[in-house]
DNA sequence: GCTAGAAAGCTAATGCTATTAGCCGCAGGC
DNA sequence: GCCTGCGGCTAATAGCATTAGCTTTCTAGC
């Protein structure tokens, strides 16, 4: 091998830099190419081109959210294990909203092992409620859909109205504590 | 005046069309220009520029929402309101999900007004379960976060899996119902 | 130690985009 | 009938992604 200055990882390293630092509409080969000291079409020796990066970004930032979740919710059950896995996912995307909202416009493919294993972790949480099969799925998409509509609401501003989000956050867990306990 | 062939709203009409044909990404001012048979910089008369445009097209957007959703809560009270209320929020994802992909990706500025609208209709629609002041507004903040996490997840493929998102759906109802009606 | 080859960088060039500057013609008010 | 401004135009600039093709440098095999 010739000088590995750089590496596909690396490149990735630094776009995670840039949207953490600028925003995800920062995100260029320019940029990714000046922060690496290298002039922007060696990239594509690494990177297949800029949606490729996006992708692999995604993949990045999806893997370390259920990593990070996944630790919260290892070793607890019940309302705790559900509590753990809300207020894991929550912390994720306000230490590092760039990161999230990359994920959100991207492309499907990249991301579907870490989904995978975002949903397990899901399921694994909500094995003290007792779900059978497809009711546990359907359990799980709720779980996302509130975690992830959360998210945006708290990283968008939220309408701006003076309501402190910590309680609106904690409706929401009461609604689907309730939901999950009250019989259909 | 010369010839008004174009106009702002006429600009906003195009750029509706585009994003409902060819998703987001491609609205561009040369994508506007070319449907308007015009030159690309003529455009700069009647928008400031491509992130003006935005904005316009989200605040459009946003207030079609708000009409279609109040539209669809008026005249209803109770469960029933909360229901058309979640109804009509999918109904209009689905049907034009280009459209509120780009509401997502906006800047807040352009989209406070039909913002307020949609809170007040949510208001409206939780009238019936007796919830006073800043109880309400996180009710209603949670009614916009499961709205909008669903959509996406509808959207976006809801991780491909085969369970029907139709019953995914009346499972985030029963929550929010279960949730507003148990006590805390 | 030498050499062949590939990996990883480079420059040059193309084409798309937004954006600005400055020009022109037509319509309506005087 | 003239003047003004609106709404179009062309030309030009600059930033971006991407491709092509060249060069350098390291490494592996001998």
């Amino acid at each position: 091998m010739a000088r590995a200055a750089l590496s596909r990882e690396a490149v990735v390293d630094l776009a995670v830099r840039i949207v953490d630092e600028d925003g995800p509409a920062a995100l260029t080969l320019s940029a990714v190419a000046a922060r690496a000291g290298v002039a922007t079409p060696s990239l594509y020796k690494h990177v297949r081109n800029l949606a490729d990066l996006r992708e692999l970004l995604s993949a990045r930032v999806l893997g370390e959210m259920a990593d990070h979740v996944g630790a919260a919710v290892l070793g607890r059950s019940g309302d705790e294990a559900l509590r753990a896995l809300m207020d894991a996912w929550r912390s994720y995307v306000t230490r590092h909203p760039g990161r999230y909202a990359t994920v959100i416009q991207a492309p499907v493919a990249a991301t579907v092992e870490p989904g995978k294993r975002l949903v397990d972790i899901g399921l694994a949480a909500l094995r003290a409620y007792g779900l059978t099969g497809s009711e546990a799925i359907h359990a799980v998409r709720c779980l996302r859909a509130a975690a992830h509509g959360f998210s945006v609401l708290e990283t968008a501003g939220g309408f701006g109205l003076p309501e402190k989000l910590d309680d609106t956050y904690e409706l929401m867990f009461h609604m689907i504590v309730s939901g999950l306990r009250a019989p259909r």
